[in-house]
DNA sequence: ATATCGATTATCT
DNA sequence: GATAATCGATATG
């Protein structure tokens, strides 16, 4: 039976400044561990705590969306940092990105798995799981279209949404945690540049999208 | 426990 | 026309 292991958000929670992802996806995406998804809904706060992310580096990435320059799907990559990023993949999901790194350059980090905290309900209902015990809020948000259904994040009403401002209704906030210790591992579900180690996880931390593979 | 596969569509070649 | 930064179901050991 998973345990939580971070502790509870606090009461105020100011939103990460744009200064914070103005800089190189692969410091980004570490960073992001711990920090704290939030989206303001009119009845309940969702909100979860990073534990995996990936770090995507722009042009000269392979495997990145924007690899071959700007296009209408990929516009927001190249604007100002701190913005959402969300695409629509395999005809089923959507996946969560915020840009990175100052204007003109296209590097983001994507969001792949976090430990709910708060609307727990109201991430059951939008993945249409009902919670019986504790085993099922693996379920939630472990994984980067389980945790965009969640909480409710799509294409068409959030990307390019301004991800640091606490007006903007969805956005990340900061309550001092920060884990222990973190692993960085090849990324997940790419064909191009699958070696490089850019997914970044916290150790040990039941929430991950995929338990590391014993040695 | 791991492996394979179908769903379903926006985007790019 | 092929592919894709996935998920959930099914098959098999």
């Amino acid at each position: 039976m998973p345990r939580t292991r971070t502790p509870k958000p606090s009461a105020t929670l100011p939103p990460l400044d744009r200064g914070f992802f103005a800089r190189d996806p692969r410091r980004v995406a570490r960073q992001l561990l711990g920090k704290i998804l939030v989206h303001e809904l009119p009845k309940a706060q969702l909100t979860a705590r990073i534990v995996e992310v990936e770090a995507y580096l722009g042009q000269e990435d392979p495997a990145a969306h924007a690899a071959a320059g700007r296009t209408l799907r990929n516009a927001v990559l190249f604007g100002p940092p701190g913005h959402a990023y969300v695409y629509f993949i395999y005809g089923n999901h959507y996946c969560l990105n915020v840009s990175c790194e100052p204007e003109g350059q296209a590097g983001c980090v994507l969001f792949r798995a976090a430990e709910p905290l708060s609307g727990i309900e109201e991430m059951a209902d939008s993945r249409g799981i009902v919670i019986s015990g504790p085993k099922d809020l693996l379920q939630l948000t472990s994984g980067p279209g389980r945790l965009c259904q969640a909480f409710g994040i799509t294409r068409e009403r959030d990307n390019g949404r301004d991800l640091t401002l606490s007006a903007s209704t969805l956005w990340i906030g900061d309550d001092g945690f920060s884990p222990r210790h973190v692993v960085a591992t090849p990324r997940v579900g790419i064909t191009k540049a699958a070696d490089h180690p850019l997914r970044y996880l916290v150790d040990g931390n039941p929430f991950v999208s995929r338990k590391l593979r014993p040695k």
